[in-house]
DNA sequence: GATGAATGAGATTTCATTCAT
DNA sequence: GATGAATGAAATCTCATTCAT
C-alpha cells in the first residue's frame, strides 16, 4: 500500500501542475520515485487513479465537517459548515477542479456520485436535526435540499477562489450574503 | 470562418460522443469533412477548441434567456429563468460537462469566467430590476447574488440530469424546491 | 526576373539563418514577400535555388579578383588574390558554407564544379602569366596547381573566420604564413 | 551503448546511400534493426547523429595516420600522410561530404572544429619533430601550418575523387604536384 | 502571372505497455 | 514485487504542392 499511496500523491501533484491531458504515466512515476512498470501493479491506467484521488478528498471534507462543526444552534453550525467548504476549496481548489474534470471525462460520473454520498448524507442528517428541533421550515425536503445546499455552497466558494489576486475583499462579503440567503431560504428561526 | 465553424460543430459532436481523451484530431476533421492539415490553420491543438465551444454554449444560454423569459412579474420570470437553465442543461448536458472538464483541464479557467460574463450580467440586470420594483429584498447585493444564483440553479440542474433513468420524477420536485428556496432567500414579495 | 531575384536573396537569408534542413519554402516566400504559389513559377524545389545562389557568389569572387588584383608583380598580385578570398570569406562565410553543404547534399556536386570553373580559369591564367614571365618555377602545372591553390587559400580563410571572437590576431599571421608557404611552394623569384 | 552504435553505423550507411535530405528516421531504425522509438532514447533528431558520425571518421583518420605513417624521414612520412588522406577520402568520400554538409547545416560548425582537433594535433606534432631534426625550415609555425596542410591535402584529395570516371589518371599526378608543392613550401632538406 | 487557403501523404514524435532481469 | 530499456502502434504535425480565384 506504500507504493499505492505514493502513486496517488504523485498523481494529484502532476495532474494539478500539468493538467490531465498532458500528464503522462512517466510523469507520475518520476514524481513518485518508482519504476515505470510499478505503476501497472496498482492501477491499469492514468484515469483509474481518479476515484482514489476523489476518495481522499471526500475524506478530507467529512473529517473537516466532523471536527470543525461543533456549535449547537443551527445558524452557528451552518456558518461553520460554510467555513469548512470555503477553507477546503481554498486549500485544494485545483484538486477539486481536477476531480470534477477527471470524472466528467471518463464514464466515472456515477462513481463520483457514489463517492460523494457521505457528504450528502452528512448534510441530510444536519437538516433533519434542524427540522426536528424546529429551527428551520418544516416544509424543507432534506433529500433535495442537501444536494442544492452543497451545490450552492461549493459553487459560491469556487467563484470566490477563482481569482487569486482579489480573494480577501470578497470572501467575507460572499460568505455573509450566502449565509443570509440560505438562512432566509430555509426559513431559519432565530431564538 | 466557414471552416472554423465546421470544426467547432464537429468537435462538439465527437467530444460528446467519445470523450475528450479518446477524441483524436483525425476524428474531428473526418466529422467536419475537411483535410487533416486544415485543422491546424484554425486551432493549434484539440483542447484549444474548448473556449470556442464554450462561447457557442454561452450564446445559447443568452438566446434562451432573451427569448423565453417573457413574463412581467419577478416570480414568473424566475420560473422561466430556471426553466431555461434546466432545459439547456438537459439538452446539452454532455456539452456542458465537456466544457467544464475541458476548461478545467487546461489553464483556461480564467478564460471561462470571461466567456461566462454575459450570463452573470443578464442575472445582475434581472435582479436590479426586481430590487427597483420592490419585488425582492433591497438588501440583496446583485453582484454576489447573481453568481450564487447561477451556481445554485446550474448545480441543481446538473444533479437532476446526471442520472438518466430517474429524471422525470425528480425534475418537477427539484424545481419546486429550488424555486421556493430562492423565493424565500431573496425575500420575494407576492402581490 | 524581378521575383526570381527576390527569391534568391530571400533564400540566401533564410538558409543562412535557419539552415537548409529547417528552411521551408514558406519561410522563403515570406521573406521574399511573395505568394506561396509564386515560388513554383521560378523554381521546382528548395534545393534547386542552390545553383542560382552559387552563381551569384562566384560572380562576386570573379568581380573581386578583376577589380582588386591590380599590381604588376606576381608576389603583389598573389597577396591581393589572397586578400580577395579572405575578404569575401569573411563577408559571406555563412553563404559559402551554405553552398557547399547544399551542393554536397543533392546530386549537384558536378554542377558546382562547373559553376566554379571561372575561378579556376582565372587562377590558371594567373599562373600561366607568372610562368611565362619566369616569376615562378616552370615545372608548376597550372591545371593542377590552380585547384590546389584555390583549395589551400579557401580552407585557410575558413579556418581563420570560423571563430568570430579571435579573428583579428590570427588573420594577419595566417596570411603571412600562407603567403610564405605559397611563395616557396611555387618557387617564386623575387626581383 | 550497443544500440547507440547500431544507430550511428546505420545512419552512416543510409545517409550515404540516400542523402541527408531524403533519409528518414524510419530508414535509420530499419537499417539498425531497432524500434522506431528507440532512436529517440539516444538522439533527438536526425541531424544530431552527425557529430557522433564525425567522431567515428576522425578516429579512422587518426588510426590511419598512426598505423600507416611508419617511415623515419620527413619526406617519406609526408608521402605516407598524403596517402592516408587520399585513401580515406577515396574510401569514405561520401561520408566526409556528408559530415561536412551535415555539420554545416546545423549550427554545429564549432563542434566540428573540436572533434577535428586530434588531427590538427597529430600534424603539429609531425611538424615539430621535423623542425627539431632540421628537416624543414625552422621559420615554419606549426600551429598555423598544421591547419593549412590539412586543408590543402584534403581539398586536393576532394578535387581528385570528386569525379569518379577520370580518377586514375589524375591521382598520381596530383599527388606528385602536391608533394612537390608542400616540399618546397616547407623548405624540406633532402639528405 | 500571382495568390494563399486547402489539402493529405507521409514524416516525426509520443507514450502506454511489455518483459527480461 | 520492482524495474526501466525497448518497443511499435498510433497519434500529432508538417509542408510541398495544387488550383480556384
Amino acid at each position: 500500500m506504500e507504493k499505492r499511496n505514493q502513486i496517488i500523491d504523485a498523481a494529484i501533484k502532476v495532474f494539478v501542475e500539468k493538467g490531465i491531458e498532458k500528464t503522462k504515466i512517466s510523469d507520475i512515476v518520476k514524481e513518485a520515485g518508482i519504476g515505470q512498470g510499478t505503476f501497472y501493479l496498482y492501477f491499469p491506467s492514468k484515469l483509474s487513479v481518479m476515484p482514489a484521488i476523489a476518495e481522499v478528498m471526500v475524506q478530507k471534507i467529512i473529517n473537516g465537517l466532523n471536527e470543525q462543526v461543533t456549535k449547537k444552534d443551527f445558524l452557528g453550525r451552518l456558518e461553520q459548515t460554510v467555513d469548512v467548504f470555503f477553507t477546503l476549496t481554498d486549500k485544494y481548489r485545483e484538486t477539486f477542479t481536477l476531480i470534477y474534470a477527471g470524472l466528467a471525462q471518463t464514464q466515472h460520473v456515477r462513481e463520483w456520485e457514489m463517492i460523494y454520498t457521505p457528504v450528502y448524507e452528512w448534510m441530510i442528517s444536519f437538516l433533519n436535526t434542524a427540522i426536528e428541533s424546529g429551527e428551520i421550515n418544516s416544509s424543507v425536503n432534506p433529500d433535495y435540499m442537501s444536494k442544492m445546499l452543497v451545490g450552492l455552497i461549493e459553487s459560491s466558494a469556487e467563484q470566490v477562489y477563482l481569482y487569486e489576486e482579489q480573494i480577501s475583499p470578497n470572501v467575507s462579503n460572499t460568505k455573509k450574503e450566502l449565509l443570509l440567503f440560505i438562512q432566509r431560504g430555509l426559513g431559519v428561526q432565530s431564538f
